[in-house]
DNA sequence: TGACACCGCCTACATCTGTAATCTAATTTG
DNA sequence: CAAATTAGATTACAGATGTAGGCGGTGTCA
């Protein structure tokens, strides 16, 4: 199994796309893209080729046209993404990092609901896995 | 007050240091981080010349000296780096973010206990507030 | 006092990124 | 069918980044 390849920022806002809609063609891509970020069709693109050279996307023909899909899931890249930015940010610290987000985040009472229960049912498994 | 320029993740390394630890000579930072990161010392050098250039990292001479310091303060970026990294990451949705790190982390018995009071804290709070 | 070791400053250089334009072959349109 | 549009491939190009090397001044040790 293939490491997922890096990424750029551009690269992740197509991405974005793709993993919430694929397959897609690449003008579909572009539309959504060219609204939402302002960017010329052909830099999404350019973009798509990027990502299909580095194997993060995928791409097939059908119906005479190219249909792109990403080459790895989501939850990898985040995974990775978050890794590396607490690495960054926090010197790989991820407690202080997590403390920090709660603290200066405005959480909704269903938020803070929400995370209360995932700290009883994480509480629950720890002691469980004990 | 200007804006803290943007920083690389190179940059980061040795802004790391200099928030530890301030003022700092250049050869100080230097050995920290080519133990830590392998790192040539003219790297380090190039780094915090740039950092310069950019007016992240300020400088004054002092017995015939360097002595470099942060132009501004970790919170700052680690503010900004936690904006653009829940931006690219989780479309800006802060609580998908918050939620993902507070399920996939291993969290001890202590950070659980730490979260709950700050969650308290920060309900209680909301309630003053309203 | 001469050779050396460092210092900070300027230069180097291959990649990666953002942001397209151009070229060419296929497709749609009048 | 010829012209115009489109899609993908190739090329462009400047600024950021990682990773140093070289140069000229100066303090150091023998």
């Amino acid at each position: 199994m293939p490491t997922p390849p890096q990424i750029s920022d551009a690269e992740w806002e197509v991405m974005n796309v793709l993993w919430r809609l694929s397959p897609r063609t690449a003008s579909e891509v572009a539309d959504e893209l060219c609204d939402r970020m302002d960017w010329h069709p052909k830099t999404v693109k350019t973009l798509l080729g990027r990502l299909v050279k580095k194997g993060a996307v995928r791409y097939r023909e059908e119906a005479n046209r190219y249909l792109y899909t990403p080459a790895f899931p989501r939850e990898k890249y985040v995974a990775a993404a978050s890794r590396s930015f607490i690495e960054r940010v926090f010197g790989g610290q991820a407690t202080p990092a997590l403390l920090h987000f709660v603290q200066t985040m405005k959480l909704s009472e269903e938020d803070v609901e929400e995370l209360r229960s995932i700290l009883d049912r994480k509480q629950k498994d720890e002691g469980r896995k004990k």
